[in-house]
DNA sequence: TTGCCAAGTGTACGTTCGTACACCATGCTG
DNA sequence: CAGCATGGTGTACGAACGTACACTTGGCAA
């Protein structure tokens, strides 16, 4: 018989999708048909494997591997490499878009203002509230009480703000520059 | 005395980024500085607000509002909307890009052929594995062994690929087109 | 064929968990 | 001022949990 040790853990990921909870062992028992003690000996292998934790009290979480998405990197050749390494340690989109979850918002786009740097009308961004970040990045500023996305550049008058896209005036605060937060990431749907 | 719960919602956030679970009513108690049963009702609350879940045997999981960021619409006129509306029934930035996590993988971008497109080189896709795409969808192609991320087209000889920049020319096929993937959705880090 | 390791079963046990109930302090409202 | 909801504490208890140990089965290598 071949390993089944995927089938079960492709239970477990579906109940944990449900839920967002690693069931108990009796309940992985039930889950994947066999006794309690086989679902100890499975989930032995699954920590071995780095699938699974366990935090105090024995209670199981899921780790690393039970995100990971197949990758299919830069590589020409094929469908190499299912590791997720260009991810970094994240172990989800979510965690590798947003460090600081605390003090980070999502910000919908519109326009084309910054469509050079591929930011595009409809995009969220991931903005982290910063209201000193450094020159060249992406910020969102505060113009006359509306929002609006683009790079934080110094000039011999002091910081402006320039688009990525030639069609658009670069903006010159006329007292002060009010600064939202710093651009950090970005994404869509197609 | 202000309402605590914000601090202690913290806490808790903070708590589950690290361990992915939700601690025991125990662990909350001293994580948060109160007793088991302020911690009791503390969930209590959670729960009524939609936080917090309560799975099989009484034990926590997080809920919607536990993942929900700030989400600051398209609206001019400022910080309204604490909704993350716009992201559907969506919790978390994840959820919202991958639709079917069994049948996805990501794939990095190399080069500039769909950067009208808004894709850029270092760019993550995420790609649903479909061998038969609508027309007009970005797919990934496998031309000559490589990856090439292009839009799919229809033409009076069948079926080509199209880039978005009109510095590369439309790939006609000389046989059969292979499919790998249709791309569902694409992010960036800055 | 023998031996061994891996996968799974059954039973038992102490600990921790979630729950319940009684009680106290504070602040707002009629 | 009385009343009451809210946030919190302390104690108690049965159920469910994770763990441990002994045993069985099947496949594979020596």
């Amino acid at each position: 018989m071949v390993n089944k040790d995927p089938f079960y853990l492709g239970r477990l990921q579906d109940y944990y999708a449900l839920h967002r909870l690693i069931p108990s062992y009796a309940e992985i028992a039930s889950l994947v048909g066999v006794s309690k003690q086989g679902a100890v000996k499975f989930i032995d292998r699954m920590i071995f494997a780095g699938y699974i934790r366990k935090g105090s009290g024995g209670r199981l979480s899921p780790a690393n591997m039970f995100f990971a998405r197949p990758h299919v990197g830069r590589a020409p050749a094929g469908f190499a490499s299912p590791a997720t390494e260009a991810l970094g340690d994240a172990i989800t989109i979510d965690e590798y878009l947003v460090e600081r979850p605390s003090s980070t918002v999502l910000v919908s786009v519109r326009g084309d203002s910054m469509i050079d740097a591929g930011i595009h009308d409809g995009d969220f961004l991931i903005v982290e509230r910063n209201t000193n970040p450094n020159i060249g990045k992406i910020v969102v500023a505060i113009v006359d009480g509306d929002f609006t996305i683009k790079y934080l550049r110094s000039g011999s008058d002091g910081l402006f703000l320039e688009p990525a896209n030639e069609d658009y005036p670069n903006i010159y605060p006329e007292t002060s520059l009010d600064i939202y937060g710093e651009v950090v990431g970005q994404f869509r749907k197609f």
